[in-house]
DNA sequence: ATTTAATCTTTACGTCGTCAAGATACAGTG
DNA sequence: CACTGTATCTTGACGACGTAAAGATTAAAT
């Protein structure tokens, strides 16, 4: 019985068919926890996530998760780097639809702040679930870094444009990231209500915040 | 056997002494729950933080803290008032050092930041511990208020001072806080390390950052 | 077809949050 | 001072959790 860390996870030579019929044996059973488990999440929170609630929601015995994850914070991980990556999606999404630098670095930031608010307790698992730590996955930490580089290198173009000091890049880069964060963190934990600023929904209010930013 | 929630907390008839030889009934037991939770908090980190340890550290059974906590959030709240007061200690502390409105306003921040990257742990906790939210317990939001009152008054100040509409406060108040917020909680969360960026100490980036903020 | 390895199940252990029932000590009344 | 109520603490138990060991079942390779 050789435990998922020392599998050879690359190549995988997957079973061709995921027959119904098959009750032992799943099919993509590493898949279905990874669902399971960003429903649970989404339905009751990060408390309500667990590797024998998510064995169950995929209609498995409670062992049958350590085939593929070795413990309860790797399952964290692998959802908390699909996070990440679906948080890249966010902003470049958004970011495309602007030209300019300077609105490719705001859309880009309220793509950030409207995932967060949009997805409140995969982000909380995203930066701090138990357990969790962005070194802790192999890799969850790439995954995280992808995310950073697309506001860095959003930053960087306007400071470039603005015909700044590019050693200041760095430090621009680290305090447009504090604003969003800090600003998605606020609305979710402590409950910032959008409503109290005029603005009806976080992006608005990302946008307000954001307009205020100068470099 | 009355349950907490319908106890009387103020007065309480202090028993005016706690010998020691009284090994039934603790003195405050209370108190030395926060205390023992407060030290698991430090060595552990949130997740070596429960009832059942925080009761062993203070040599009582398991089922004690319940006549002093209606439930393990309840001991978490207290342990995050706490917190959000000695937050609001740390940012006095140093606004009051300088007198100029816009030094104060950055004092105040670089307080904030330093609290929460010296207290890893307990900044957590006050910020989505589990099953904890800012208006679930009675004590834990007004705390949390005063904390963000500090930050709020200065930025008011600057933006007097500065001749800007006061219409504005609320949203640079909120820009100022989500700034800090955020890059406190990237030092924790997210490892972003002071020394990348030249600087031996998170106070010192946190100067940095601050330095770059502009009404 | 036989073997080997991967996947899943059952059973079990220790820990946790929580509750119920009982023991113990304090505080105020007569 | 004796009595009584009440606050505090203990023991014991329940269900849920993360995890491990050992066995059953199926797929892949020879």
């Amino acid at each position: 019985m050789k435990r998922p860390e020392e599998r050879s996870r690359a190549p995988k030579k997957v079973p061709a068919r995921a027959r119904q019929g098959d009750a032992y044996h799943h099919g993509d059973l590493r898949q279905a926890l990874i669902e399971a488990a960003r429903a649970l999440l989404e339905q009751g929170g990060l408390e309500a996530l667990g590797l024998r609630a998510a064995a169950r929601q995929a209609g498995v015995s409670q062992a049958a998760p350590y085939h593929h994850f070795a413990d309860k914070a790797a399952l964290l991980a692998a959802v908390a780097a699909e996070g990440f990556r679906e948080l890249t999606r966010a902003m470049v999404l958004r970011r495309d639809l602007e030209t300019r630098p300077l609105p490719r670095l705001t859309a880009t930031g309220i793509g950030y702040v409207a995932f967060a608010t949009a997805n409140p307790a995969l982000f909380r698992l995203m930066f701090g679930g138990p357990g969790l730590n962005l070194s802790s996955d192999p890799a969850l930490g790439p995954a995280a870094a992808a995310a950073y580089e697309v506001l860095r290198e959003a930053t960087l173009k306007v400071v470039a444009a603005a015909g700044r000091d590019p050693a200041d890049a760095m430090l621009v880069s680290l305090s447009a990231w504090s604003l969003v964060h800090g600003l998605a963190k606020l609305i979710i934990e402590a409950e910032v209500d959008p409503l109290s600023y005029g603005t009806a929904t976080p992006e608005a209010l990302a946008r307000l915040v954001l307009g205020r930013m100068i470099l």
